[in-house]
DNA sequence: TTGACAATTGAATGTGTGTTCAACTATAAT
DNA sequence: ATTATAGTTGAACACACATTCAATTGTCAA
């Protein structure tokens, strides 16, 4: 690989770091899933929902009343987290209760938290 | 609680479930912090910068060159990473050398890929 | 079958943010 | 000292997206 392929206006480029790194990476299509799914994660309506539903199974309108927020928009983001598969849920009578689709989801959360108490320390 | 201090427009509300939840709430800063931190890791930007790290130290031209972007759009979210403590640097001459900052980062993404994998075999 | 209501949906709006561009800082070499 | 270059920074732009609002769907009760 010549210098001419790099974008960067460098003349002092680590070329076998740079290559020995590109060779290491992680495909294109997994790195975007993996962003995918945290940017799912990063909001903080989002994440009070699925903690939520960590702590009980729950309708919209439960949802809607823990957070304080409207039905609408509370549907709107369980229908965000419903396509992705992070909850699914269960029609009874008018009611749609939903609930927690993947057990990942807690054990993010306990990293999560282990990092901001590890930040606080600092 | 009386049913007037919900938000909603429910009659059928679940009171012992929904109060039983708010009891069992996170207090809302960590919840914040918490959504703060997937939020930094929901860019595929970042998140390339990040696994390359993971891989070596580099500097900025280095990520610049392994990514295909600029400098300058590369330091913007060097910036972003070290601000909330996951990166860490070290000017070495005129090159800045990055590192991670916290374990943690690996930990989630193992998580994140295992979600990955959880989904791609349904 | 009509009315009430839980939930969904689509469009509109406003806010947040990633990249670009240009200017600037700091360090090394000549 | 002067020049070149690695890196940073701020403003501007464009795009993404969370919430709101209004209309609609689907189910139950009378």
């Amino acid at each position: 690989m010549s210098k001419n392929e790099f974008i960067c206006d460098c003349n002092i480029i680590h070329e076998d770091v740079v290559e020995d790194t590109i060779n290491k990476m992680a495909d294109e299509d997994l790195l975007n899933k993996l962003s995918e799914f945290f940017k799912i994660l990063g909001d903080t309506t989002r994440i009070k929902i699925l903690y939520a539903l960590d702590q009980n199974e729950l309708c919209v309108c439960d949802i809607a009343n823990v957070l304080g927020m409207t039905k609408s928009s509370i549907s709107h983001q369980l229908g965000t987290l419903k396509k992705c598969g992070i909850v699914k849920c269960e029609k009874r009578g008018k009611e749609v209760f939903y609930m927690l689709d993947d057990e990942h989801v807690q054990q993010v959360f306990e990293i999560g938290k282990e990092h901001i108490d590890h930040k606080r320390r600092n």
